[in-house]
DNA sequence: TTGTAGGCGTTATCAA
DNA sequence: TTGATAACGCCTACAA
């Protein structure tokens, strides 16, 4: 390997004087031209090649992001890891990945982060909170900043970035009552997590402000392919004019049912979901949905350890990023088509428009 | 930060003594055990944490792999990074993210990964042949193995591994033959990839064995969603029985505008498509597909890494993955529905089974 | 069985 | 403006 060292004994100076000069710092200017250009042809020449390593142990900072989740191998994931990627290459940072799957081991974690030395580490959909907890605490001991992205513990310690759930359920209703729905059905899987909580509470503190309270029936959650069925028999008996799913997937599998029951959507039944996942434009129709903006996610995470470096004392911030409401086909006006089908079921429906 | 160096002068030793104890290896046998269980007791005490950074720079091997891309957001890389990552988690190696958009400029990616005094780099989907070609070269010189994963260009030199595309071509037209199946057409996206060549080639190898000559409508090609109404058009004009899609996207694509136009799935028309994404089984049908296993391919490229490292030698290697048959619902065997659609363009139509 | 000395490649500090 | 010295944390050879 070709070192600094290497260039101080071809040109016969020291190495401070190299070191100096090849970092390129204010140091460097008090150098004369002449030597400098010396130095960096050298080093071309040589094919010298600096040693991160060898700076990062020196300065005690390496610039290198950890990326914690539990599978990489999901879009949602990939979308927050680009926004990662693309923070730490402004910085001239770069992002080592850490996968736990279901493990949830706080020292051996912490113990892999200190020993490479890590500037930050970010964690991706882990609510564990005990975990988070001791995580944060070892970390912290070692002066490295932690953010919990996508989680939905409430801890009051660390730096935290969600997307904003409430926002989220809030504009699903806002669209769909701007087209006239007034029936809604909401059809949640996860519904434990504190993602589909902020969503509900989001669409039905809306739906109230609008004069709406949610039947009961308006929340309703299924967890797999198989209770697509279940959810398509509850709109069809309680007369639903529109429904949101918290995935994009349960969103495709309840227009697939539906569609396999002869319902339309969007003529007789608006479906929404949630992500904006890539197969949404392919579907017919095109999928209506809220996008988390999961790539800003990464990247205000990203960010958030940066202005963190540096600084030992322990701090609370909490921030969230809104969703975009992506508008296709799978959401239209309600009314077209009462009556047409499937009589018998909306025979007492109320048009409250 | 706790070091050794602590350990040592709290217990009024050698600094040898802690590491070699803490390193644990051969060396670490030879002390007493009595000298052992207070090296490791004051380590637990102090909070010793080893760092990574130095071992690497005093034994010249960092314990980490470069994965490249262009971009991590597709279900595709993450698969392949989940089974690097695997392999690398066992082997206690981690991963290190470099994201190229479309950048090529490899003397730039080669200095990231000497810097980072890389063990080995795998790159996943990028075939610009001069690009690798210098790529390799340059890290070839400090002796870093490049395994080039799921690339499509041909190069005499190097680690490859792709998939085995000839043989995914094969099993399709196997699945659709044994099927009955005899008209078929192949909808190809990023048709001038290697990769499609290769699925096309190994169909159409497989068709001419079983004594079928593909006729020109059998390789045609779309990019978009606009198209996959003319392929439709063509499918219902040349007495198209089975399609074949190279992604999975596209095979959604077609579905979605076949029963658009009424024409069932896999009643009329069976489909397939590539990749075996996440959504394939939500669809109405769901979709029959090849599977990559991208994770295998990540996991080999990892392990053929770990088989290079410390080999200096230039060595050419090249193998490939076979591509798994996944039938669900979207192929059937022929002939059921023949004549009781669109029956003007199927009128001419043999059934040679 | 344990300790000493030296070095990996870099940077920080201070002196010249 | 440049150089000498030391240090970061670890490991390896060799000596005791």
């Amino acid at each position: 390997m070709v070192a600094q060292k290497s260039i101080a004994e071809k040109l016969g100076i020291s190495r401070t004087a190299v070191s100096a000069i090849l970092s390129g710092g204010a140091n460097a200017e008090k150098f004369r031209p002449e030597m400098r250009r010396r130095v960096l042809k050298a080093a071309e020449e040589l094919g010298y090649q600096h040693n991160e390593l060898a700076r990062a142990i020196r300065t005690g900072r390496n610039n290198v992001l950890g990326f914690v989740t539990q599978s990489i191998r999901n879009e949602y994931a990939g979308r927050v890891l680009d926004g990662v990627i693309q923070s730490t290459a402004e910085n001239d940072f770069s992002v080592r990945i850490i996968s736990i799957n279901q493990e949830r081991n706080a020292p051996k974690l912490a113990k892999q982060c200190i020993g490479q030395c890590l500037a930050g580490v970010i964690l991706y959909d882990i609510s564990d909170e005990s975990f988070l907890s001791s995580l944060y605490d070892l970390l912290d001991a070692h002066g490295i900043p932690l953010v919990v992205a996508g989680g939905s513990v409430k801890m009051e310690k660390g730096l935290w970035i969600t997307s904003d759930t409430v926002q989220g359920g809030n504009i699903v209703f806002e669209h769909l009552y701007q087209l006239g729905h007034r029936d809604f059905l909401l059809s949640f899987a996860y519904s434990w997590t504190a993602y589909s909580q902020g969503l509900y509470q989001g669409f039905s503190n809306a739906a109230a402000e609008a004069g709406i309270r949610l039947p009961k029936c308006s929340k309703c959650f299924f967890h797999d392919n198989a209770d697509s069925e279940k959810i398509a028999r509850i709109i069809a008996k309680n007369r639903v004019t529109a429904c949101f799913c918290n995935t994009d997937f349960h969103a495709l599998q309840l227009i697939m049912t539906l569609q396999k029951h002869g319902v339309r959507v969007p003529e007789d039944v608006s479906v929404m979901g949630r992500g904006n996942l890539r197969f949404c434009r392919a579907l017919n129709p095109p999928l209506s949905t809220i996008d988390e903006s999961l790539d800003m996610l990464g990247k205000r995470a990203a960010e958030l350890i940066f202005e963190r470096i540096g600084h030992r004392n322990r701090i609370f911030h909490r921030e969230s990023i809104p969703h975009k409401l992506v508008i296709r086909a799978s959401t239209a006006e309600v009314g077209g088509n009462i009556g047409k089908i499937d009589v018998e079921s909306r025979k007492g429906r109320r048009n409250d428009k």
